[in-house]
DNA sequence: CCAGTTACTGCAAAGGTTTGCAGGCAAGTA
DNA sequence: TACTTGCCTGCAAACCTTTGCAGTAACTGG
């Protein structure tokens, strides 16, 4: 029977025992060829590894894993991939990761404490770490699971555990002062969903904010962070006579102005709304967004980063370790990055009932216009915890 | 020295010896109470189980894959997570895969066909199977990878393997003769990225509807799928006089809308804008976008399904295929979903220039028309291949 | 010529789990 | 009583790789 030539492929994956027996060299000098290319004699090496190529051999990363305890993998929790906020984030993870010839799995929870708790512990054993952004579940809890793998914390402060977050605080000061400048009084703030430790930031700061301007300021919520989240307040909004409206997250504020829209209020002419985020889509609504601008991708690379320095000190499980004695005592940082407020078209002064299509005048828009500058400074706090 | 009493927290984990050893049975007992509980003493179970919740433990996935040949995890690559049509996606076939106790390994290529390839040689190992959405490479490729690791293409037909697929060129034709209906004669087609089954698709049904109606068809591209990529040929829309764009996806859509109206051209007044995907962000911008609705969350489940369904049947590697010899003879099906044109606010007819702000007359919009039924009825095409 | 290096390579244990096989025991049958 | 049957459990091999240790050979310097 004639079969084509070319494009057998091995239909059953070759292992390191196979190489072995083609190359005439035991197995460990196959392994060594891999994870130690400095330890075997070049001659043998290529004979190795032409071996290897014939064959299609890839070392298994599972037994690689069983034995070293180190996956090369690591967790990604999100709350919700859908969400615009996440994948600059997840895609600023992943290309550090890669970078250190680490795999970023990423896993989305839906919002939901239950399934983010399920799913640190499904990946605990298949990853060497685990990024959990975003989380809406108890600190306790988390204290409790650092304990299987180690965590590093996106969006939330816990005591004891590696943490990035970004300055929400001073971002939603920055928005407030910025509608007090434009004269408005009455605002109100829609918060996040309930267990954020953003959206509870967001609130203190906007209060105290507001409370130090002599304004008033209405609570809204907790909200689902989501467009229709959003749209579903604007009746509230509408009866609550504010002039301006600081919203949770961009998806929200967009979903307002929509639903807002809908209820005949215009923005930013009838009222002034500001999200947080800086999604790429606020560029593109129209009235394009005023927002406060998260840096997330500088947070997923710092969150990757902190996570393998840490990891690289400890290999967990089995002999792994070899460096010595790790000791107990494990040095956290918890790194805080800077938010900038950036000013677009959905804000405007609070008199502004006249019927301008537009602020700013002409119909050239004026570009946005960055309060802060765009280096990303960042305030770090070092620290030092015994376990 | 006084130390808490409740959350010690084992900070080794503890393995299936462990358990053993603290239940006095022997370490196959506990693997079976956990992975065939029928098989042992309802008291024995009892009593195993109550030691490994007390020692926290938990099976170690890696190795059970060693000697099983099934992960539970199943890869997903996709093009670009930052782009709004995936998110569904991925969400449908997360919560598909985890119905069945599988997780999901999401990862980013940035639509690079060199890093494709990588990753299903990365992923190979660790997962059960791969999800390939939307693939950049070649064919022939494709079908070389799918020896190593099983395969389901999404938005690819490739022969030989199962493929998941949306009816664009459906789509598509409907989108044209949309236009056609609403008089325009001279359409341009803003083409997706290089090396892209869907783009193909689009162009060649676009262009066969486009030639039955007597108009003429001008094609822009390739261009890059996302909001700048669409900006980026405003210019030249313009500058070929076009009444009418379909566009190969929203993304695409929306950035040239905004593009135009930065040259002073107005949607749908003075330009129609057809999209593809129907994105949530589509009824979100202004005009809200017409476009073709392609069934994202169904086509992820269905992959899981088809890739599930198959891999069931053969596990990979050592002993785990024992029900009987796996014949050579694989059946794969395609499935083909289909597509939806959703008429909103950004087409209108070609002689639409007088002044009018909305199409479809006063203040409150028409809610949007689907041509074909919200039921997914699906085309199935199913097909036996000899390996 | 010998002792001491150096550069490779092989040996075998280890990592945590699954599973075919066989043994033990009690109940049921003849 | 002897034999069968069925339920439960233990034994040990196997999965694929890494790595400390030991052994070999060639080479260096004295």
């Amino acid at each position: 029977m004639t079969v084509a030539t070319l494009d057998e492929g091995p239909t059953v994956p070759a292992t390191i025992r196979d190489v072995a027996r083609a190359s005439g060299v035991h197995i460990s000098t196959v392994s060594r060829t891999f994870s130690a290319p400095h330890l075997v004699n070049p001659e043998t090496r290529g004979r190795v590894l032409a071996c290897a190529e014939e064959l299609g051999y890839r070392p298994n990363r599972a037994a690689r894993a069983l034995i070293t305890g180190r996956t090369h993998n690591i967790g990604l929790i999100i709350a919700d991939i859908a969400n615009p906020f996440f994948p600059p984030l997840i895609k600023a993870a992943e290309s550090q990761a890669r970078q250190r010839d680490y795999h970023v799995f990423v896993a989305d929870t839906n919002e939901d404490p239950i399934a983010e708790e399920e799913l640190v512990h499904a990946l605990a054993k298949q990853v060497d770490g685990v990024l959990l952004c975003s989380p809406r579940m108890s600190n306790s809890l988390i204290e409790q699971l650092s304990r299987e793998v180690p965590l590093v914390v996106i969006n939330r402060q816990v005591a004891g555990l590696p943490c990035v977050t970004m300055d929400v605080g001073q971002g939603a000061r920055s928005a407030i002062e910025h509608l007090l400048g434009l004269g408005h009084r009455k605002i109100a703030l829609l918060s996040g969903p309930r267990g954020s430790w953003t959206s509870r930031e967001i609130r203190r700061a906007a209060g105290a904010a507001a409370r130090a301007g002599g304004a008033e300021l209405t609570v809204l919520g907790p909200n689902h962070p989501t467009g229709t989240g959003g749209g579903a307040v604007a009746e509230q909004v509408r009866r609550g006579d504010v002039t301006a409206v600081l919203a949770y997250n961009d998806l929200m504020a967009i979903g307002l102005i929509e639903g807002l829209d809908a209820l005949g209020l215009r923005v930013p002419q009838d009222v002034s709304v500001v999200g947080i985020d800086d999604i790429a889509l606020s560029r593109l609504t129209r009235p394009k967004l005023t927002t406060v601008a998260t840096p997330t991708a500088a947070a997923g690379r710092t969150a990757v980063d902190m996570l393998l320095q840490h990891d690289t000190v400890a290999a967990r499980g089995s002999r792994g370790g070899r460096g010595g004695t790790v000791d107990d005592r494990r040095t956290t940082a918890q790194v805080m990055l800077q938010t900038d407020l950036v000013i677009r078209d959905s804000t405007a002064p609070a008199s502004a009932a006249a019927g301008r299509t537009r602020p700013g005048g002409a119909e050239d828009a004026p570009g946005p216009h960055r309060l802060a500058g765009p280096g990303r400074p960042t305030v770090t706090t070092g620290g030092v915890v015994a376990s």
